[in-house]
DNA sequence: CATACTTAGTTTAATCTTAAACCATTGTGG
DNA sequence: CCACAATGGTTTAAGATTAAACTAAGTATG
């Protein structure tokens, strides 16, 4: 494959994440929550402290603070002092945003699932497989 | 497959793009260029009108604005008025935004490259036109 | 223990992005 | 023709994002 197709690939890739997320931006902020808040919600559980998001998320330290702090106005979230290093602050998913976050990852599926409908049967397996090999 | 590995999938893949990208920015930008105006600059010959770059690229016109206002500063565009239409802008990539914009699909390509090599020559080809199909 | 070094998270200030309103031109129905 | 809606593009002003500098806490070294 070519350099310039290699490119396209992954442009192609991108626009369709991009267009996607763009259309269920409105249903998910029905919801209270901002797109890349519910990725950050989603990874709270697996990686509770604000560093470790940042770097999961591939996202400046700033950029979580500001997230954090809405989500915890939102009540999705609440922070603890860790009690064995002073600086961390473990954060917690409240019961609502436990129920806000499968409410949205249910929507970007929905969302994903309607485009997927261009495909076959067949077609949407193979996709699967090789974005599961590439991820 | 769930409805929560749905999304799940779809956000790793979004990362997977999105870490990539950051990785090679710092090399794009070396070449005069942020990633987005290389996106936009990569779609110009066939979009060559602001109105459609901004659907085509999924941004809304303003974005468009300021990326061509740039990209014409820097000297990787020019822009005519079409004489058909007084309202039209038709873009034109001059000779260095010829060199630039293949300089940075190289770099993305390379940025990529390693993700793909997972994949067989087949599987790539698939990829590529399963991902025409969903875009 | 001091001193210097690293890490967690925040603040501030600058930059990037975009919604809303705008102007100019073109298309259209009466 | 002539309102009037639609389209292409820009401006402005507000909001989102983030680099740089900072505070506070922990770690390591002599």
């Amino acid at each position: 494959m070519s350099t310039i197709d290699t490119a396209k690939v992954w442009s192609l890739n991108y626009r369709l994440l991009v267009s996607v997320i763009a259309a269920v931006a409105p249903k998910i902020a029905a919801l209270g929550l901002d797109t890349k808040e519910l990725f950050l919600l989603g990874e709270v559980e697996a990686h509770p402290y604000p560093a470790e998001l940042a770097a999961v998320l591939v996202m400046p330290k700033p950029t979580v603070t500001v997230y954090v702090k809405r989500l915890e106005a939102a009540g999705f979230l609440r922070r603890e002092i860790d009690a064995a290093d002073l600086r961390r602050h473990r954060l917690l998913v409240t019961p609502a945003g436990r129920k806000a976050l499968s409410r949205g990852l249910a929507l970007l599926s929905d969302a994903f699932g309607a485009r997927l409908e261009r495909l076959s049967a067949s077609e949407r397996t193979a996709l699967q497989r090789l974005l599961e090999k590439l991820a």
